[in-house]
DNA sequence: CATGAATGAGCGTTCATTCAT
DNA sequence: CATGAATGAACGCTCATTCAT
């Protein structure tokens, strides 16, 4: 399936949608009034409701995994550095698409779609499967730990980055940031979050600077 | 309002509804028929599907708070081991009530309802605060690092206990612990998470044992 | 399933609907406009558009059959007789329920409905089988022909009945009974179809009165 | 209006839609798709779904009458030879446009075209009529009886066949001619239809061989 | 002439909720 | 208290048709 302007303009509207609202909440009438575009493009462009979905999550995860097996295969760093780059990377995805990683959050949880519950698995382990790969590098090289569980040290990364954008409001409040303007804001987050989880895997990964 | 055993009853068939098809996906038809009791029953007994949404929330998240104000007021722990009951305890909560963890998680991202997004907001601040309130004592004593941001080491650990939760099923298909049941593979689940986030807290509160 | 009064005034309408302007034609809303009841009614009450058509075939052909058997299995009657009743009774059914068969011989032409697809087949072939046992019977007698195709026998009622009935208002023109009422230009119809067919009913079966 | 051979070639594909799915079950893309043309070019042909069905009516019933009235104004047959070479005449073309016959048919039945409707009744009565010129001549040459109903001599032809048509697969499977291909058994349809039709003509019409 | 893109209207169906009993 | 029946609103989707190119 060949994506136009439309149909990215489309995906894009209806994933603001779907992340505030939820796949059931956001309608089709809703998502076509806030693309501009006629009721029936939707099911004209991408068939249904539920293939909308998947195509939502088929262009948004093509180069998630690319991405990563590069990294992980990319002689050039030690595994060290791979971690940090691994953890700026996906800080940055996560605050730039913020909306995207929302709607992954609920479909992990609610899942109605047998489709998107398949790219979701297929990420998930094939990112274990690789970062377990770096993370032997590193042990043969004695820089991290023995006994590293995998998944163990990926959820405390998404679910810390996941947890901060979801409450980030919250967390404004709390610390006064309401000066700030939106960008600046994702800015801080991002700094913020990338040094922490790099100080948190450094305990779990068991290395010093 | 008064819950009878009959408005708990619904409320656990709601819950369980709620977490696997998301609020808007469970009607309240499959509710009533899961609950065994009349479709009418639903809104003569909560006023709407809302309504009883909010009964859930006040149900399960009543005891939340006091329990961690008595546990910070408590003088017989040291902060320290106030830490650790603290994990212990939220990775015991997430682990029996994974299916109303779900649904917090689902609803502080899609929140339509005004009323449930108050309550997580509350109990959010007020989380903080008080986590904050041993944090400062922690200090005090010089047992906990300087310049301790509170919602990210609170959000470390929800976010990383959510994650385990919700991709248990792949942690046990990548680390293949078909042959557990249910009740060791959870037991197990609890024992690590809690480990692990005790493992990070060191590292974020700059504290050893 | 049991049908109650408002059911079958349901099913009266949905039937002079369909008749009109077939399935596809004849909307649900036009149906429980017709009626006089909610529109959700008729999912309630049938489960679906099909189901509705499928209730109404059920209801309408229940009786078809087991009337046959009871005429082909009695003894009272010889097989000229039995004959003259079978056609009697043809056509004032057709007479009475004009547009139920309407119905039926769209969807034997058009056909989109499994369940209906097999009704009419079941109502078709045991028919066949129960007026082939009466015309074996008259042929032992000696009192039919030899070599008698008893669905070129049954169609050709069929077949000119229903004609009739579907062109009856050219009939009424060409013949000039405009003067007469709905119920009259009935009865003659009956008549004169229920004389015409026991006539050529003679010529095929080989017998005089 | 000039029908070119993609405007016939368009029409035969409608036919056979509109025979199997009804002509609201038929969509205007599926025409199109079977014709293989583009979806837009049915409108532009022929302006709009109904008057492409308008066309094939005026299409396949424009030489039916001319037919007809030619054989009857013919004096080269008595009238038992032109009522036979009525029959046969109709029991061919009902064989070979079965599809066509399947739709007027239905047509007759639902109604929602006018311009169809009226075409129709056209045939229908002029049918009569001529054939009346036909019944009378024979009456006067004391061939056929008195009191010929015209309108139900031709129904039972009409109906007759249109039934043996219809139902043809029950026949097949009635009378095991599954080894038969289609156009064998459509040869032997054709002939028993036309013999069969002949012999309760001549008791209607009253006259012996 | 021919076409891919687009659209308003309307389809069958399901929803949370209400009400008479 | 409890319930089967009923309903208005809205759902996702498909339709015949149109139009810019």
């Amino acid at each position: 399936m060949v994506l136009t302007e439309k149909h990215r303009h489309i995906l894009l509207k209806a994933e603001e949608l779907f992340a505030v609202r939820g796949f059931d909440g956001a309608t089709v009438r809703d998502i076509a009034d806030a693309a501009g575009v006629n009721l029936a493009m939707i099911s004209y462009y991408f068939g249904s409701k539920e293939k909308l979905m998947e195509a939502l999550f088929r262009e948004r995860m093509t180069l998630m995994r690319i991405r990563l097996e590069t990294l992980i295969m990319d002689d050039n760093y030690t595994p060290i550095q791979k971690v940090d780059i691994l953890i700026d990377e996906y800080v940055n995805k996560v605050i730039q698409q913020q909306s995207f990683y929302k709607i992954m959050l609920c479909e992990q949880v609610i899942n109605n779609n047998p489709l998107v519950l398949k790219m979701l698995r297929e990420l998930k382990l094939s990112y274990a499967n690789l970062v377990g790969v770096l993370i032997e590098a590193g042990q043969k090289q004695k820089i991290f730990k023995k006994d590293i569980d995998v998944m163990f040290l990926l959820n405390t990364m998404t679910g810390t980055v996941t947890q901060m954008v979801i409450n980030k409001e919250y967390y404004k409040e709390y610390n006064n940031y309401k000066k700030l303007n939106a960008a600046d804001f994702n800015e801080l987050l991002r700094t913020k979050l990338s040094a922490h989880v790099k100080l948190v895997f450094k305990a779990i990964l068991g290395y010093e600077q």
